[in-house]
RNA sequence: GGUCGCGUAGCUCAGCUGGAUAGAGCAUCUGCCUUCUAAGCAGACGGUCAAAGGUUCGAAUCCUUUCGCGAUCACCA
């Protein structure tokens, strides 16, 4: 309608003033004004010289004339506001209203994929909060693009190797007396992460020993026993030695298991997962090619380096002088790989914005390398979930887990159900999902709605809120439709003429926000951001909320009222659902 | 010091490519449970959009400078 609205516009312009309009600018009418679209005449003076309010007046009046669903208008100032005609709504509702996966496009099978990476765990610790606004934004980034017509890839790197799983290792087999998760009851990525600081704490004790012994403290830290023994460890595993390779696959087996029960909680999966065992020698071949080609450029000492001074940034260091690689080497093979492995023609990498830099230098490279995907490799950078004391610190003890965190959730979620007392004859297991399905809602939701930019300040001693603009608040809503249409005792899914209906102004403005969401799921797509997404629905809940428990239903329309607005109800249930799927939030039919 | 990000109500956050009197929630206060679920609705209170310049018909939004907070600038990952 939009279209076919700025289509008449530029129609007037030519007939009234002879000037071609290269485009008109819409945007919706302040409620303190009559109408429902308005469009900025001042945006037409460089076109056209004249008073503004003239020329709106001037193009009004056409677009009355002539465009059916333009039923009146007025202007005020530089703004002509247009009325839109009941019946153009009833006629753009009715074309939604049947369409379940409205907004959504089915991936085309003639486009290229895209991957997302998300989580990349270490294999030495459980999940914490960070984790959890990582995994989050990473999997509804990937909902999105998906629902924006793209088919999608997710895909995890976990950072299995190196000298922070062999402490753990190291740790365990001195310490650990055999223990394992089955022996233990523990989660299997908490008991290895209880020996990573098990080994902490024994390393310092070296330390202050070696210290006390006169050591200087810089002397200590490198030579104490354990951590000789731990890079002794991964020189051996590097050499393939049975034993370590043993003991590693065996607790990187128990960290797995634990990471999947924590996806799983939250609901996040992948589609491929890549090994930094596999892929830490990558990388190598495509430096040397570079490195002929002059990309990059050797120094005295055998190191490989990449000057970017021209684009205002430092050299870079891309292989060390013994040849073996550095972070960047590795993730410049991976990103190949990737796009061997896959038919993809974009990159979305799911990292805090402490790596901004690295991500801004690895683009740089691979475009100098020549791969024209290049361009659409995206850092989806975000802020750091922070606490009021400060940073998270594992060795401080302030880690926020996430398993304790859910767990947290979803007591909170049951201890406000039980309260409100609404869940008579539920089951005990249906309670139970379904408080896991509101504490999550609330969890997810509260990380999801702000700018994925901003850092997040979490306070673990003040709970994350149930009411306003929340996940909860939203499902709620979500159940109450369920209720009314479940208690609806007439046919309302019928098709009703444009003529029958009256519309009130509430109820446009809720068809008004429900036609945007096919544009707000592509806004969301580019901009790589589930907070939009998250605070449509959240507008759409309040304008609902706000017409359905003030407007009555007039008597002498009753049966046609009622039915138009169970319609609009199912419809609005049915946007809530489809938002909340791509944040990843659950939706109840009661609660 | 260089680079990047952020700064909007007491608190937590919206504000799309510049548009009309800057919007929500929480908190405080006032109403509304015999009609569809009160995890709700209606209303009041609360702002120098960090500060100053500039661009223009028009700036929270774009540009410059300053201040504050954070990140980053390793032969770590």
């Amino acid at each position: 309608m939009q279209q076919k609205i700025e289509l008449a516009v530029k129609d007037a312009f030519k007939t009234i003033y002879d000037v071609e309009i290269p485009s008109v600018e819409f945007q919706a009418t302040r409620k303190d004004f009559e109408g429902d679209i308005t469009i900025v005449v001042f945006a037409f003076l460089r076109h056209v010289k004249g008073n503004p309010v003239q020329i709106g007046t001037n193009i009004g009046a056409y677009l009355k004339e002539n465009v059916d669903d333009v039923s009146d208008f007025n202007v005020v100032k530089g703004f002509l506001n247009l009325v839109i005609s009941n019946a153009s709504f009833i006629k753009g509702f009715n074309e939604i209203y049947s369409n379940d996966s409205f907004g959504v496009i089915a991936p085309s099978a003639n486009e290229k994929a895209e991957m997302v990476e998300y989580s990349s765990p270490n294999t030495n610790k459980p999940l914490h909060l960070g984790h959890i606004r990582n995994n989050l934004l990473g999997f509804s980034v990937a909902e999105i693009i998906a629902a924006s017509g793209k088919k999608v890839y997710k895909t995890q790197i976990i950072n299995d190797r190196g000298i922070h799983i062999c402490k753990s290792m190291l740790a365990w087999e001195k310490f650990g007396n055999g223990e394992t998760p089955e022996s233990t009851r523990l989660k299997g990525d908490k008991l290895v992460g209880n020996y990573y600081v098990k080994f902490d704490q024994e390393y310092k004790k070296e330390i202050a020993n070696l210290i006390a012994d006169g050591a200087t403290e810089e002397e200590a830290k490198k030579n104490a026993p354990l951590l000789l023994e731990a890079q002794e460890m991964l020189r051996k595993w590097e050499a393939g030695d049975d034993k370590v390779v043993t003991l590693w696959k065996e607790m990187n087996q128990w960290v797995y298991a634990g990471f999947d029960a924590t996806y799983k909680e939250l609901g996040v999966d992948f589609d491929k997962n890549y090994y930094e065992s596999n892929t830490y020698l990558l990388g190598k071949d495509v430096v040397a090619n570079g490195l002929e080609s002059g990309v990059f450029f050797k120094k005295e000492d055998g190191s490989v380096w990449i000057d970017l001074t021209d684009e205002g940034l430092d050299e870079k260091i891309v292989l060390r002088s013994d040849g073996t690689a550095v972070y960047m080497t590795q993730d410049i093979g991976t990103a190949i790989e990737r796009f061997k492995d896959f038919d993809l023609d974009a990159l979305t990498y799911t990292v805090g914005n402490e790596q901004d830099y690295h991500f801004k230098v690895l683009f740089l490279i691979l475009n100098k390398l020549g791969f024209d995907w290049a361009a659409n490799c995206f850092h989806l950078s975000y802020g750091m979930v922070d606490l009021p004391s400060g940073k998270m610190k594992s060795r401080e003890g302030t880690v926020v887990d996430a398993d304790d965190l859910i767990v947290e959730m979803v007591n909170t979620a049951r201890s406000i159900s039980e309260e409100l007392g609404k869940l008579e004859g539920y089951s005990n297991e249906e309670k139970e999902a379904l408080y896991r399905t509101i504490g999550l809602g609330a969890l997810k939701y509260y990380i999801l709605k702000v700018d994925p930019k901003k850092r997040i300040l979490f306070d673990p001693k003040e709970s994350i809120d149930f009411q306003g603009n929340t996940g909860p608040f939203i499902q709620y809503t979500y159940a109450r439709i369920q209720s009314i249409l479940r208690k609806a005792d007439f046919e309302y899914n019928v098709i009703l003429s444009e003529a029958e209906v009256s519309l009130h102004p509430k109820e446009k403005e809720v068809i008004k926000l429900l036609q945007q969401f096919p544009e707000v799921i592509q806004n969301a797509a580019k901009n790589h951001s589930p907070a939009l997404i998250a605070n449509y629905t959240y507008d759409l809940v309040k304008e609902y909320n706000s017409f359905y428990q003030t407007v009555p239903i007039l008597g002498s329309t009753v049966e046609v009222e009622k039915v138009f607005r169970t319609r609009l109800s199912k419809k609005v249930a049915n946007v809530i659902k489809t938002a909340f799927g791509l944040l990843g939030i659950d939706v109840p039919s009661r609660m």
